[in-house]
DNA sequence: CGTAGCCTTGACATGACTCAACTATGGTGG
DNA sequence: CCACCATAGTTGAGTCATGTCAAGGCTACG
């Protein structure tokens, strides 16, 4: 219901630019990576397409999600710069993934990454790790979901100050609705939530996208989720 | 807090009895594997323990778990027999398993598996795909822990049905407060939704365990969920 | 037949959702 | 540079689903 609200621009449904430059690339793994530039919002992968690859994020930002029967979207995960995605998938995907914002990705086979794994006992090693980290989120993802509203939105905040900067200030590349679909609220709680934290002196906000938190004020019970 | 309640009995820290055949026993992906046995509620491995076996559920059920800063416990999965665990570990679980009921189980050790997936690349795609497995479970728990009660108890039903019998009869081996836990809701709200269901002729229990389903009445907004 | 654990039911409280109006922001063209 | 528009975000009032607290009923096992 509410995601249906989110009109999608500048779908684009396949890159806008591949550069495909005569110097080889290498991306995650080590392995020789294609890289890729994608406009705002354009579909990367859809669900049930056959999985191929699998991407880094070189800048920009991406989200997973799956549409609901009743229209809901949930969005599974975000991908920073650095983050490596695709792996949910077995013979295909099993959600879609978009560009919140341009971005930049490399993208290299599967199929080749399997086949030097099964000679190099450190990069099965390295996989299995990067599997494992994938599982991490979506275990904290779960635990986030049964938790009160505040809970998520704090939990957020401090998830994505922790994967993007080393101080306390965040620019938010996605919208409210974003973060309402990966929370699992509305975006009027996200909002709401957000002017309460404020008002409580826990975080700033200078601009709709910035967000600074004081640790030193976080609810104790979510200050303990701190890596 | 309603977590809490559940009293524990009988946890014994350590398999009630290691069986090691002469004969060696296969598991799962054909590596050698010792079979153990664990009584009811009998922890498996601790959150944070180091994580050096995977296992495979021969006969009983397994439940994944973590303890929430407020005292909440989220159960992250049941795995029934021929499932395998261990999985979601880096170097260390990031959850406790615990058995539901008496259950045998094959142990196997997971740097053996990672040396012998490196010599062989159709072992090392079935790791991923077992992996994948994993993940795509987490990723439809997700989304159940952002619908209603009703969508989330018949869901769990239809999900316990289809890994259990193919006919509609089945038997629960785990009590109302681990499904509660593990759908995100409190034992109270499972409870009263079941009895909805019957009421609604959607579901019957002949026992309190014991759960059979009429799918032809199923809430059409659920039934779209069947595999 | 008694007891303990498990489950159900009821009455009430409350946090998040819905619907609706309003405000701020950022980009575009005059 | 300003006015305008579309988009994004905020705020408010009222409703509803699920949680909380408390009592009571099964069931199984000794």
């Amino acid at each position: 219901m509410y995601a249906q609200a989110t009109s999608i621009h500048e779908i684009s449904h396949h890159p806008s630019s591949v550069l495909c430059r005569q110097s080889r690339t290498y991306g995650p793994f080590g392995m020789v990576a294609t890289p890729m530039r994608f406009a705002r919002n354009s579909e990367i992968y859809g669900e049930d397409e056959a999985a191929e690859h699998l991407y880094q994020v070189v800048s920009g930002a991406v989200r997973t999600y799956k549409i609901m029967e009743d229209g809901r979207r949930q969005i599974g995960a975000f991908y920073l710069p650095g983050d490596i995605f695709g792996f949910e998938a077995g013979d295909s995907h099993i959600a879609s993934a978009e560009t919140v914002c341009e971005t930049h990705l490399l993208m290299v086979k599967r199929s080749a990454l399997i086949v030097r794994a099964s000679q190099d006992c450190e990069l099965t090693r390295q996989l299995w790790d990067a599997m494992a980290l994938e599982l991490r989120r979506f275990q904290e993802h779960l635990m986030l979901l049964i938790s009160s509203a505040e809970q998520r939105v704090v939990a957020f905040l401090l998830d994505m100050s922790r994967r993007t900067t080393k101080n306390a200030a965040i620019e938010l590349p996605m919208s409210r609705q974003d973060v309402a679909d990966y929370l699992g609220l509305t975006i009027e709680t996200v909002s709401r939530t957000l002017t309460q934290l404020e008002q409580n002196g826990v975080i700033a906000l200078p601009t709709l996208r910035r967000i600074e938190l004081r640790n030193d004020k976080l609810p104790s019970h979510v200050a303990q989720n701190l890596g």
